[in-house]
Order: structure tokens, then C-alpha cells, then sequence
DNA sequence: CATGAATGAGGTTTCATTCAT
DNA sequence: TATGAATGAAACCTCATTCAT
């Protein structure tokens, strides 16, 4: 089971995503086709199972990190969400290069959308607690700011980066998070100037 | 030839990513399958040119943009270049929608190299000549302002938002990139910490 | 016309028999296929056209020398036709090779019935002439001896040999064939034990 | 496997060699071409595979009937493996004939060239044993009668031949390679004119 | 007469899935 | 439960032939 996810993604990265075959996902894993459909009822269900499991710890990270920086200050927060995420990407860079292949042809919108609101939700809890801001917290910020995150992220991934541009991308990434977030909250509530 | 490209987007919206088959695409355009090789001369060839060209549209509209947000302050080249891209993926919001699909698998890492050296030689250009800022524009925070944007307009997109909320979006992401690139110009000339 | 008929010649040598197309054999002809098709009603009359004419040249050769060799000794008649064989494929090695690839599936049984019978009636009034030979020619034997001697010039051909090659088969082909014209000749008259 | 090669055979004499597609050889075959494919990767390979194992089976023939004539009269010894090649061909008359078909088309040169030199081989040893001869046999000669017996056994086959003709083609065929191998002999050596 | 774009039947090959062992 | 040979629908692509210009 774990043997066939973990071929399922190379498969994808040796092969290319249209020829991934089943064939192919049992003989990398070292089992039978046969003992593969027995894990999975199809080849949809196992795409799907593996795009949800990196989903699913992507998110658990984020959550792990939100919670953890409960009652700090907003940008400290940003950062810790920020480099968490980052965090758990480059623990195997591989497996999400090679999702992005497949990802828009598996679980359709259901898959995204899920994530995205249990990232919003963890989100939108720990801004609540933040020590330095009154104003609730805007939804569509948040979300921005985590499609930007992830957007700017899968770019650099695809790239290639080094792990020096990581390093640099950390610090980036995180400073277009907080003074997003700064400027968003400041639009809200009064009239502090942007970005300033 | 136009009318095969404009299929091969309506099939890839009405059918999916893995059910466009060339067979389908021809009989959608109105032409046989043995016209379709007379233009293409595979499947990967036509794909590789509907991406193409809808990336040269989106580029050529950027560099517009950009050229004739020379010599302003810089939040308004923001404002205009993350103004003009967003229009003209709203042009025909189910074209990008469409080409996520594909993209992955579809002229590999060269096009994205290509679109988005292309994409920074425009804003750097541009930001050279910005009335209220000395320093070089920062190549690095450059890349990272397009991928995010770029990021978060594929999610809205993806979302399939009402005109409302790209009203919304319009303003955040003007906010978002013009608050990162100040915060980034910041960084680098002298210590005015952002994100404080 | 003629251009046609060496074009298809052409791309049999260049492309081999599976790729020779209508299209291709119209586009090195320097024609549109449409003319082609003015010319030829289909694709197996243009081959078929082009085999016989090949054979026709073959066999006119052939004739050629056998009237010339009318009232000659046996050895000599055998000699000259031969050659004439010989001298007639290698003027354009490059045709019979070609040629080999789509015989049997062109014309079927029909061409080669055909030339085999012009070739056994041009040899056999030839042999009734000999000056030192009384007896019948033999109709089968004269058959085998065609059938050896295209047989091995093919298997020469096919080989690809250099011009002093083709100088040792000229004169072993001639002594195979008039050694069993001989030979053949001895069984049936009387009891001559064979080939000693 | 052994009925995929047996019903290539049957398509390509009840079809013909154009109309020979992989899909009705599965069909013949009585298996669906998912199972021809998975014992051939495409149609080339099949079919030099059967073209091969023909090849295979004669030469094997030839090999036998030469090791088994070492040691006797030149005469014999052609006998001997004429009549061996013969009776091989004999054995499945329809065979050879269905191969001639494609053979110009698969394999090209490598093929014919193993088989010529398998023969030649096998036949130079048994000559080097001939007890009424002791000339080097010679090698052009020796490829030489090859091609004209293979060639003239093509013709015959090719026309259908009933029994009796096979019988009278022994005969024959028997005597053109023992007239010719001794002329050749002859010819190197002294000065025996053959033929004359 | 010449052209060559259009046609579409049909050929080769792949691959998700099943099921007897 | 594991295996992997067999299946056959369906994908990609070619090419002989036609016909409007």
C-alpha cells in the first residue's frame, strides 16, 4: 500500500504522467497488477488516494502550525505558517513536482476545495488570537494569501531550486505574506496607508 | 486551424483532460480527424500551440502593460501590470481554466521558462524607470511577484468567481503586490523593517 | 509520366516499401497528387505499370540477344544471353532492387506467368537453331535455367556488389547455366552419366 | 505463440501480404491482439520472427544433410543437401511461399545475410571432406549455387507445382548444382574445360 | 488539365481491468 | 491472497482517393 503510493510518485517522475499505468505503478512497487486492485478498487482511486494523503499532510502541517502560534503576534504567526508550509514541500520536493502532473485530472474541484477550506480554517483561528490585531480577520485575504503562497511555491518547485534559493524563498515568502496581511488589515479598519 | 484551437478548449472543458482525444477535438471543430493532421502533425504539437499561443496573449498583454506604465511611481506600474493581466485572463476566463489542465504535460518546463523570463524582462524594464525608487529591482522578487499572482489568479479562476469577486480580487492583488514590493525594495537598500 | 515512374523508383530505394505513398512518390515527381492520379487510376496500376515496364525491358533484352544468337553453337547462345541478362539489370541496379520489394504483392502470379512464358519462348526457337545440338530443347529445363539465373542475380544484386563482383558472376553464371544446358541436354538422349 | 506464427501464415496466403494486419492474425489466431502483443512488441518484430524461425528450420536442414555427406563423392554430397532443401521446403510448400511475401520487407539485409552465411559455411566444411576432390572448394562458387537453387525452387513453388514436377525438379535441380560445382572445380584447378 | 486540402476507413498499439490458477 | 495472461475498447495516426477551384 504505502509501496504503491510511494511508486505511484515515482512512476510520475520517471515517466511523466501519461504513462503512468497500473501496469507499470505494480511492477515499481514490486507487486502484482492484481494485488494492486485489490488495495484499489481502480486507477482513479489510487491517483486520488495519493493526492489526497500529500494533501492531507500538507494541511496537517499547517494546522500543526497554526495552532502552534496561537496568541503571538501577526507577523510572527505569518512566519511560522509560512515556513511550515515550505517546511513540509521540501521534506520531498519530488512528490509534489511530480502531483502537479496529475492533480487537475484527479478529484476535480472536490480535492482543492476541501483544502483550501481547511486551510481558511485553521487560518482564520489562530488570526483571531492574534495579540496585536481587534479586527476580525477577511476571509478572502486569507485565502489569497494561501493560493499566492501556493502558487509561488509550486513555481519554484518546478524550477528546481537550489537550497540556497529555498533559504531565499523562505524569506520572501513570508515577507509577501505579512505585508500582505498588514496592508489587507489596514484596508479594512482604518485608512493606514499601503505597504508603507 | 483557429476553429481546431478553439475546440480543443471546448472539448478540454466539456469533456476533460483525459478524454480529449484528437477524434473528438476534429469532429467538434467540423473537420475530419486527417484535416486535423494536415495543420498538426500530432496531438502533442496541436496542445504545445494552444498553449503557446495562449501564453504569447497573456505575455503580449503584460508587456503592454508595462510599456506604458514607464516613468510612474511604482504602485501604479503594479496597479496597471496586475490590472492588465488580470483583464486579460478575464477575456476568456474559461481558456485558463482550460489549459491548467494540460500545462503540466504539455511543452514541459520550456514554456513556463520561456513565459516567464519573458514576463520578468517586461517588469524589470519597467521598474528601472519608476519615478519613486532608485534601487535595481530585484530580479528574485520579481519572479516571486508574477508566480503569486499568477498563483492566486489560477485559484480564483479555478473557483470560477463572479464578477464580484474579481472585482474583490482585483484590489487585493494590486494590494498584494504593491505592499511586497515595496516591503522587498525596503529589504535591500536600507533597514526600514517591514513587517515590523 | 516517366518522372512518375522513376520517382516511385526513387522513394522505394529511399523509404522502403511500406513508405511509398502516393503523396510521396507525386511530391519527388514534382507533381501534385492530383496528377498523379490523371495518369494512373490507382495506386496498383501505377506499381503494376512500373513492374511490367521493368520486366518488359528485361525481357526485350533478353530476346534481343537470343535472335541474335540464332545458329550458333550451344555454349555460345548460352553466353550471350547471359550476359544480355546481366548487362540489362546492371544498367540500373538500383531499379530490380527497388523492384524486389513490391513484386509479390503487385500484379500477382499474372506478370511473372507471363514473362516466364516470353522468356522460354524466345530461349527455346533460339536453342532449336543451335549448330550442335539435334535434340528437342527441353521446356523444363530451359525454365530452371531462367529461374536459377534470375535467382542468383537477384541474391547478387540484393548483396549490393562491386563491378568486379559482377565481372566473376558474369562468367560463372554463364558456365552454371551452359554446364547444365549441357548436362540436361545428355539425360535425355542417352545414358551420358551425369555431370562427371 | 506457435498458433500466432502458424496464423500469420494463413493470412498472409488466404489475405495477402497488404491485408495482412496484426488484428486479423490475432483473429486467425483465435486471441485478441492485447494477447499478440504481448508476445510481440509490434507487428515488425512477428513477422521476423516467423520469417526468421522458416529460416531457421531450412538451414538446419542444409546443416544436417552437409554433416551427414562429409566424407564422400562431390557428386553425392550435392545430392544429398539439394534434395535435403528440397524435401525441407516440401514439407510445408505453403510456407515459403506466404514468406516471399514480406520478405523483402522484413529484417532487410541482416536476415538474408546470416542465412547465405550459415549455408555457405555448412557447405564449404562438408566440401573440404569431398573424397574426389582435392581443390579448396571455392566460395563465390559455392554462394552461388546456393542462390541459384534457392532461386529456382522460389520459381517452382511460386507456380504451384504438382508432384510429378517436384519429383522431375530434384532430378534437375540436382543435376544443375553437381554440373556447375564441378565445372567451377574444374575451372580453378586444371584446365578440365567443362561445357564446352 | 493541374492542384492540394479534405476525407474517413482502417491499421497499429496501449492499457485498465478481470479471473482462473 | 497473490498472480499475470488475456481481453478488447479506444486512442493515435496514415494514406488512397476525390473534387472544388
Amino acid at each position: 500500500m504505502e509501496a504503491i503510493s510511494e511508486a505511484t510518485i515515482q512512476v510520475l517522475l520517471s515517466q511523466g504522467g501519461d504513462r503512468l499505468t497500473t501496469t507499470r505503478v505494480a511492477e515499481r512497487a514490486g507487486v502484482s497488477v492484481g494485488t494492486l486492485y485489490q488495495y484499489y478498487p481502480n486507477k482513479e482511486s489510487l491517483l486520488f488516494a495519493v493526492v489526497e494523503g500529500h494533501m492531507d499532510k500538507m494541511m496537517a502541517a499547517v494546522e500543526a502550525a497554526c495552532e502552534h502560534a496561537h496568541h503571538k503576534p501577526l507577523s510572527e504567526m505569518i512566519k511560522n505558517v509560512v515556513e511550515a508550509f515550505i517546511d513540509a514541500k521540501m521534506k520531498r520536493p519530488d512528490i509534489s513536482v511530480a502531483l502537479y502532473q496529475i492533480m487537475p485530472n484527479v478529484g476535480g474541484p472536490v480535492l482543492l476545495k476541501k483544502t483550501r477550506f481547511r486551510m481558511r480554517k485553521a487560518l482564520m483561528a489562530m488570526l483571531q488570537t492574534a495579540t496585536d490585531t481587534k479586527s476580525e480577520p477577511d476571509g478572502f485575504a486569507v485565502d489569497l494569501m494561501g493560493a499566492a503562497m501556493a502558487g509561488a511555491l509550486r513555481a519554484a518547485l518546478e524550477e528546481g531550486g537550489s537550497p540556497s534559493m529555498v533559504r531565499k524563498l523562505r524569506e520572501h515568502l513570508v515577507l509577501l505574506c505579512q505585508s500582505y496581511m498588514a496592508a489587507a488589515a489596514g484596508t479594512r479598519s482604518h485608512d493606514t496607508s499601503v505597504a508603507k
